[in-house]
This record gives structure tokens, sequence and C-alpha cells, in this order.
DNA sequence: AGCTGTGTTGAA
DNA sequence: TCAACACAGCTG
């Protein structure tokens, strides 16, 4: 008898399993990623390492099914700080963002950088200024599609010098989990206010803006650059939940309802 | 030329 | 939903 029933590995055609979920052997010895979700396979990249590979497909799992997915390993660290930061990196990217980390292999570095600045900043505004907070209006969360900030607050806070004024500027603001809002603030002349206008229905529609809620703005000095934050808090809360402490833990922050997937072929 | 990731199928 | 298998087509 001859050994292609055993022991015949290296010549074989047949490829080895995997005993991780979700991962698949590739004809050249690595390891291939997948998910699947509603009748289609997203594909997460091909990896040298199998349990690197089985990793991946965790990440992916957590993202698209929240924190209850089956994993290949345990991922349980429930009050663990560093468990925390993950679910708050992974809740606030999309899905196509993160699968475009993990093809790209540079989830881990990102992840990391964003504890960086965690570490850095920290979440509960202890290095940040308040500079203004405005109860938002009927016609801020309308189809204005702008919010006007008062004036004394928009002159002492975000001066525009006249030649740009009525062109306005682009600004980013983080909110409190770490995600960047680019909005376009100007002044228009005809009503002479200052607005923010491009991109603030989105951040209205996304923190589901009611008119009588508070939107907040901050400024940090600490780090290379100065940066802005801006978030909302509803109407009538105890006036103590800000953001950072309680509440961190115990949410499900990535049972959010699925939204934009969109597969990035390349 | 080698590899990745898709097309496809059948099992659970 | 899942992995197995074959290989088209992409990348360098």
């Amino acid at each position: 008898m001859d050994d292609s029933e055993y022991g015949n590995e290296v010549e074989s055609k047949k490829l080895p399993s995997s005993k991780y979920k979700g991962v698949v052997p590739q004809p050249n010895g690595r390891w291939g990623v997948q998910i699947y979700e509603k009748h289609r396979r997203v594909w997460l990249g091909t990896f040298t390492e199998e349990e690197e590979a089985a990793r991946v497909y965790d990440i992916a799992a957590l993202r698209f099914r929240g924190h209850n997915a089956i994993t290949n390993f345990n991922v349980s660290f429930e009050n663990d700080e560093d468990y925390y930061m993950e679910k708050l990196f992974l809740s606030s990217h999309s899905k196509a963002e993160i699968v475009d980390m993990l093809r790209k292999h540079t989830y881990k570095a990102e992840l990391e950088e964003r504890k960086q600045n965690y570490a850095c900043h920290g979440i509960s505004g202890e290095s940040r200024e308040l500079l203004f907070e405005k109860v938002v209006t009927p016609s801020d969360v309308g189809k204005l599609n702008r919010m006007v900030i008062p004036k004394q607050q928009a002159e002492k806070h975000f001066p525009l010098y006249t030649e740009i004024a009525s062109k306005g500027v682009l600004m980013n603001f983080e909110d409190n989990s770490g995600k960047v809002w680019r909005l376009r603030y100007c002044y228009w002349s005809s009503s002479q206010s200052y607005v923010l206008t491009k991109g603030w229905s989105r951040f209205v529609k996304e923190k589901n803006l009611k008119a009588g809620d508070l939107v907040c703005f901050w400024r940090s000095n600490v780090g290379p650059n100065p940066r802005l934050f801006m978030d909302s808090k509803p109407r009538d809360g105890s006036g103590f939940e800000t953001m950072g402490e309680v509440r961190l833990f115990g949410v499900n922050i990535l049972d959010e309802p699925n939204r934009d997937y969109v597969a990035n072929n390349r």
C-alpha cells in the first residue's frame, strides 16, 4: 500500500482543515478567514498564523454579532478596561471599516492608537475644557440641516474672519466614543448667525437628537494639537450621567442595529 | 507565477 | 450558516 492515506500531507492535494471557526486553508499553507452574514460571505483576509486568523474571526464576530457571538477564544473579560476599550472601538467603527482593518492587518495598530488617545485625553473629560452647551431648538433638529451657535459663544470660541466667514471652515469634532464628526462652520450674513451646516444633520440623525436636548462643546489642549469635542446629552438626564463614568460598562454598545455594510473590493 | 478571494455546492 | 473545493483573476 502507498502512504497516500496517511502521513503524506506534504504532497497531498487535500488541504488541512482548521480547528478554528471561520478559518479556511489556502493552497499555499496560509489561512483565509471568512464570516457569513445574510447568506453572504464576507472575506476577512489571509494570514500566515492559524491562530492569528482565528483571532481575526473573533473580532469580526464581535462586531457583526455582538458580545454574545461564538468565538474561537474567550474574550469575556467583563469589567476589564482593555476589553471595554475594544468594545468601544468596535462600536465606533462601521462593519466595513473593521473588515478593512482586518484585511489590511491594521486592526491592532489602530486599536492601540485609540487606546493611546484615551490614555492621553481620557474619556471623562478631565483634560477637556467645557466651552459651552446649547439646548437645541426645534429648527436645529428640523429640516434646515443647520444648528445656530449662539453668537456670543461663537465669537468667543470659534471666531471667523470676514474673508472666510461666508465660505466657512471645516471643523473636526470627536464625540465620546472617539468618532470624528466633520462639520462646516460658517456665518450667514442674511440672518447674522453663526451656524454648523454640512455634517450637522448626520449628527442629529445618529445621535437621535430631539429639541430640548443638550449639545456640548469642549476643547482639549493636551497633546500635540488642540482638539475639539462635541456630544449630545438627553434633555432630562439626571444631570450627572454626562460621559465617562458609569454607563460605560454593562451597556450593550455592540448590540446596535446593523447599518451600512458594503463589501469593498479593491 | 503565485496567491487571494470568489463561485459554488452540500451538509448541518 | 458553515466549510470544502476548484480555479478565475488579481497583484507584484
